[in-house]
DNA sequence: AGGTTAATTGAACGCTGCACAATAAAGTCT
DNA sequence: AGACTTTATTGTGCAGCGTTCAATTAACCT
């Protein structure tokens, strides 16, 4: 058992988000509990209680480190590439290798819902306009005349594009043969930048 | 209380998905419980699992019934239409007004696991595939030369990419101003459509 | 060593999904 | 009509959930 002392706060907190992160990526969010992480990290259901508001908390703190990974990833994906249209591919590429890599963690952040009136933390839409953004940068390279309005409407369209096929394929909800989920959105991207350049 | 003979099994089973409906419509998944649907019934929890596997069988169905409503929807909105490109708009467009306008349900059928090793059953993918199938016809009024595999191909791409959008404005995790999802789809379809047919 | 502080526990509460023995109503037969 | 069978329905019970909080125990301070 945890004996005074023996971790900091912050340790504690992270030591329950490896558990539940380990947990999610078995069990997927169902089988995540607090009673599991608990136990997984040698304490008491209580002691997860002083460090997180509640399970949504811990959560969301979970969440966040996948999208931390996914923009690892993604950003170390685009880095070698020059060309902005192959970058956005690349991107794509990155997004629907790593969600389907890492199904469970993937799957959470987008089954998980906040409790009726919570808004979502601060730093969890940085998180996903920094994301955002990587697309953002890459058309503004490719047209450098459109307004930021424009570069924002034109990045948000493609991505949740992307997410869309992404999240339609993990679930098996495509109708479409299993591999063919890069396809569609090689297929969204390509169409979709050569429509709006014209 | 409910007795013998009072309802026969399919009524039965109507009347539960019918209370778990309004219980989504107002609470959203997270309010969903065997027995709150039980009591708006009248009955007690034992005769839903009669009635229904378990839980998740209820929400199939509800999610089912959604489906089916939607579908309605869509397939209202474009009989008046006869350009193919207004359709396929006009599409997005109810498809997106019927998310907003049923967000309990909507979300719950992207929110909602199985369990562990269970598979969708056959009748639902039917249904997601006749709905896919609307967007299908409209492109293959406007592309008669396209092969059946391109046209599921652009016909999925398509639709996945407006879902997309959908999902994530929902969820307010668009990092955009709230009206501009029905906007984000029309560039979506445009774009593609204009860059797929060059 | 004794007193104070604070970390940690574990039992308790009210909820959940689900199962199943007990019950009661309807149907059937003589 | 009365007894027997069938079956629809109940309601209690179980294990597990998130969450709280009084009690405990270890570390620190004087």
């Amino acid at each position: 058992m945890g004996r005074r002392g023996d971790h900091s706060r912050d340790e504690l907190k992270k030591m329950a988000i490896d558990a539940a992160e380990e947990i999610v990526g078995e069990l997927g969010a169902e089988g995540l509990t607090a009673r599991k992480v608990a136990a997984k990290i040698g304490y008491t259901v209580g002691s997860l209680y002083i460090v997180f508001k509640n399970l949504d908390d811990l959560t969301l703190h979970v969440n966040g480190r996948t999208l931390d990974n996914l923009y690892a990833e993604l950003l170390s994906s685009i880095d070698s590439e020059s060309n902005p249209e192959a970058s956005i591919l690349a991107l794509g590429h990155t997004y629907l290798a790593f969600s389907k890599a890492n199904v469970g963690r993937w799957k959470m952040i987008f089954e998980h819902r906040l409790p009726e009136n919570a808004e979502l933390p601060e730093w969890y839409y940085e998180k996903i306009k920094a994301i955002f953004q990587l697309v953002e940068q890459q058309l503004a390279i490719m047209q450098p005349t459109l307004s930021a309005e424009a570069l924002k409407l034109d990045s948000r369209a493609i991505w949740s594009g992307v997410h869309g096929i992404c999240i339609l394929s993990l679930t098996g909800k495509l109708d479409i043969t299993g591999g063919a989920a890069t396809e569609l959105a090689e297929h969204l991207i390509r169409n979709y930048l050569k429509g709006s350049v014209l």
